[in-house]
DNA sequence: AGCACGCCGACT
DNA sequence: GTCGGCGTGCTC
């Protein structure tokens, strides 16, 4: 609908100045304004990456915010440098988010921009020097200091060098005064390599060259030419079988990956002469990851008609609720009601984001996904290269991806149109950020962005936590229970090896109850297998004088060194830490140095001695520090190539084992102490998960759990799986003591390594608090469990809020200025303080 | 968070 | 005098 108007005014030259508001890199509360150059003027737009100069020598990728004609009034803008990105990299809607999360979470935009976007997204930039071609070292050799003309010296030698390499040359902590010198002497120049990290895949292909395809003549002669050479003309004819380029042409287009047709018992020789004389061409080509191709054609899977009614149930939920919580016991069938829901979603051409736990076993779950929906799927897991991770986030912008399994870190891909978010195992703790900020829970993460994208929530929990169960309870979200197992699957029995009875009795052998040792020899007759969970690695978690009690610490932590056996050395499983374990007590002298408590490695000695008919195999972080180790012993199990499993944590999620028909659990009372208002909570939520690991299938399963206390409460409720009494339980509790749900939890850490100085500083920051907040939402300064880690004493202040009739955010604002005001006191100025909003 | 600048004491 | 240490303040 172009008007057609002819005029013989001169459209005025736009001379529009833009300037952009980025997102930098840093942990720096506000955005940085640059100046757009004139040429870039209509490719930059907000979400792009831009290249920009930031202080005198740093060159940063930021990400636009805004882009607007207002100057700066206070200084002049630097220009950009330049401009990567044709189309955005980053959604609008995506920097909405991580505003809503900075502001949230107490953090800058920089640090969660800096934990959104994949590594390869970013840009590395690295200062480097070089020899100035214009200047003769001989002719000035004279104004050079020694070290000044080392380093011409070693720029003669190398093309160019950055800082490290210099500074090692020079064998000095710093070097800028003779960087600065010799830049003013004309001697050397600084410039900056940009690294982009993404790089594609890129493979050689194989096409038959098309002179050979203009008519049948030219295929013709070729073949008698090859006549001679019967090799080359064998390669030609298998070629020609996997590409019929003779008949299809198009297919040439396309020719073949190099490496699979090599692979066909070529002779290489005569493939090398066959494109040395332009028979074939070779060319490269960027291929994808991951294939995206048109894939609606799912496998339909059949619900049984109580996950079919449990899925209508979900539906209607969603009708007038916008988050819903299911509780499905383990081996309910969750799965297939999640697979269900997302091919609706999927063939209503929307986006679904699944998300799963940070565990190193999403392979089962990722596999069984695959059955159903192919390749269509983007996987975003830290076992995925940074190269992946782009091409899914690339995928996604495109829109050719709409269905992603991932980790925490999945909320920030750049989705445009979700349907539905369905977080599974909605209580695991893997789904908060420790460190750093932004130390978010993705859970809650996903819901707001559910929320902005008008998708649904669907949190799915054999467990849930508390919070989530009482937003459910209370209405505000949909409830949905599945209570039964899938098919004949019965829950496991469960029962306790009373260990004061078994002392008395002496039935025990070293830590196993003869209640365990005798199940284990019923299970290994019966040619099943057997689970043993143990929630501690290593050996032993301390060594003991038998004459002072000392033992060893950890130098900078406040932690007793772990030995560990196979490598002999003491850990600290805090720092890293590790040291020889000493022939006698670093304290006293005495030999008599022995192990106190028992990790999983002592088990499976034990347990060696105790029944070495046994195979056993241990899975712990130890174990699987290598890349496949995990996958090959899971492998191993599977293949009924042991009999039992021990392990941490590891062995209690998702696994699932035909052959498993025992379960044990160690050391329940230890976690059931802890001091810290969940461990009732996290005790029941690993007991039922752990429990969930026997007999999957039609047998019973058994599970023997070893405790002094077999009547507690909580242990009691494993017992009989019975969800609701803990809540009850629990929620009354929380109700009673003021913690969530009922408020919000801040946790301030002030850090410093020395124990007075930080004291001083918590102890002014809660005084302040204090003095805003009143006495009754202010707990502490007080030292935590402990005290001092990586040489930084600790102290702990916790907020704790209403939910209701308290401006949260003008509490955080605060808490900033507070810290703002300590930096700037000269008595506190050197601690650290880390914010910790919805503290785990 | 870096990183440069500036002030200070310790040396050739 | 220079070198390097550390405290301070800025980064568009």
């Amino acid at each position: 609908m172009s008007s057609i108007v002819f005029s013989n005014e001169i459209a005025p030259v736009s001379r529009q100045t833009f300037f952009v508001d980025v997102i930098m890199p840093v942990p720096l509360a506000r955005l940085f304004t640059y100046r757009v150059p004139h040429e870039l003027g209509d490719s930059v737009r907000e979400g792009c990456r831009v290249i920009v100069p930031f202080g005198q020598r740093k060159i940063y990728t930021a990400v636009v915010a805004r882009v607007h004609q207002t100057p700066p009034t206070a200084y002049q803008a630097k220009y950009l440098f330049e401009c990567l990105d044709d189309a955005p990299s980053v959604l609008p809607s995506q920097i909405a988010l991580w505003e809503w999360m900075a502001s949230y979470y107490a953090c800058t935009i920089g640090e969660v921009m800096q934990a959104a976007l994949p590594a390869g997204l970013k840009i590395s930039s690295e200062s480097r020097l070089q020899l100035n071609p214009d200047f003769d070292i001989e002719e000035h050799i004279e104004t050079l200091s020694d070290k000044e003309l080392n380093l011409l010296r070693a720029l003669q030698q190398n093309e160019s060098l950055n800082y490290e390499e210099a500074a090692k040359i020079l064998a000095v902590k710093h070097i800028y005064h003779i960087l600065k010198t010799l830049i003013a002497k004309k001697a050397i120049i600084l410039f900056e390599q940009l690294k982009d990290k993404y790089k594609p895949k890129i493979q050689r292909f194989l096409r038959l060259n098309p002179q050979f395809l203009a008519d049948k003549e030219a295929l013709q002669s070729l073949f008698e030419q090859l006549e001679k050479t019967p090799k080359q003309l064998n390669v030609l004819l298998q070629f020609l079988q996997l590409v019929p380029a003779h008949y299809k042409p198009e297919t040439n287009e396309q020719g073949i990956a190099k490496k699979i047709f090599t692979e066909k018992n070529i002779s290489q020789s005569s493939l090398q002469t066959l494109c040395k004389n332009g028979v074939f061409e070779e060319f490269e080509k960027q291929i994808p990851r991951f294939d995206f191709s048109e894939n609606e054609e799912f496998e339909p899977i059949t619900l049984t008609p109580l996950q079919l009614q449990t899925e209508q149930q979900i539906i209607s939920h969603f009708e007038e609720k916008k988050i819903v919580l299911l509780r499905g016991i383990t081996g309910s069938g969750k799965t297939e009601i999640y697979i269900n829901l997302i091919q609706k979603i999927l063939q209503n051409g929307q986006q679904v984001l699944f998300m799963l736990p940070e565990i190193a076993l999403t392979a089962q779950m990722v596999l069984r996904l695959r059955k159903v929906f192919g390749e269509a799927m983007g996987i975003y897991h830290s076992r995925f290269s940074d190269n992946e991770r782009v091409e899914v986030w690339r995928e996604i912008l495109s829109g050719r991806c709409r269905l992603v399994i991932g980790v925490r870190s999945s909320v920030f891909l750049p989705f445009q149109d979700l349907g539905l978010i369905i977080v599974d195992e909605e209580h695991e703790s893997s789904y908060k950020q420790q460190d750093p900020a932004p130390r978010y829970h993705a859970r809650d993460v996903a819901m707001i962005l559910a929320q902005k994208q008008q998708a649904k929530t669907l949190l799915g929990s054999a467990t849930p936590s508390v919070e989530a169960y009482f937003q459910a309870q209370t209405g505000r979200w949909g409830l949905v229970e599945l209570l039964e197992r899938y098919g004949d699957a019965q829950l496991p029995k469960i029962r306790f090896a009373n260990m004061r009875e078994e002392k008395r009795l002496k039935t025990l052998r070293e830590n196993f109850s003869g209640t365990l040792l005798s199940a284990l020899a019923h299970m290994k007759e019966n040619e099943q297998q057997a689970i043993l969970f143990q929630n501690r690695r290593g050996y032993a978690p301390a060594l003991s004088c038998a004459d002072c009690a000392q033992s060893p610490k950890c130098p900078y932590c406040d932690v007793s060194l772990t030995y560990h056996l196979s490598e002999r050395l003491l850990r600290c499983h805090y720092c890293g830490h590790s040291e020889t374990p000493p022939r006698e007590c670093p304290a006293c002298g005495s030999p008599k140095l022995q192990t106190v408590g028992f990790g999983t490695e002592k088990l499976e000695e034990q347990l060696l001695l105790l029944m070495p008919n046994l195979r056993v195999q241990r899975i712990d972080q130890d174990t699987t520090r290598q890349k496949n180790s995990l996958q090959q012993i899971i492998e191993d199990f599977e293949q009924y190539r042991a009999d039992v499993l021990v392990g941490t944590q590891m062995v209690s999620k998702g696994l699932d084992f035909e052959r498993v028909s025992l379960v044990g659990i160690f050391d329940i009372d230890r976690m059931l102490n802890f001091p810290d208002f969940r461990a009732h909570e996290r005790t029941f939520q690993m007991g039922v998960q752990v429990s969930g690991r026997a007999g999957r299938r039609e047998k019973q399963g058994e599970v023997i759990i070893q405790t002094n206390n077999p009547d507690q409460n909580t242990l009691q409720q494993i017992v009989r799986a019975d969800y609701l009494a803990m809540y009850a339980n629990e929620i009354a509790e929380r109700q009673q003591f003021g913690y969530p749900p009922f408020t919000r939890l801040i946790k301030c850490t002030v850090r410093h390594q020395d124990n007075d100085y930080a004291a001083a500083a918590a102890q002014f920051m809660a005084e302040q608090l204090t003095a805003q907040l009143g006495k009754t939402r202010v707990l502490g300064a007080e030292p935590p469990l402990i005290e001092r880690l990586r040489n930084q004493y600790l102290w702990v202040i916790m907020l704790k809020l209403e939910r209701e009739g308290i401006n949260h955010s003008a509490v955080k604002k605060y808490l900033s200025e507070l810290i703002f005001a300590l930096k700037n006191d000269k008595r506190y100025r050197e601690a650290d303080v880390v914010i910790d909003i919805d503290p785990l």
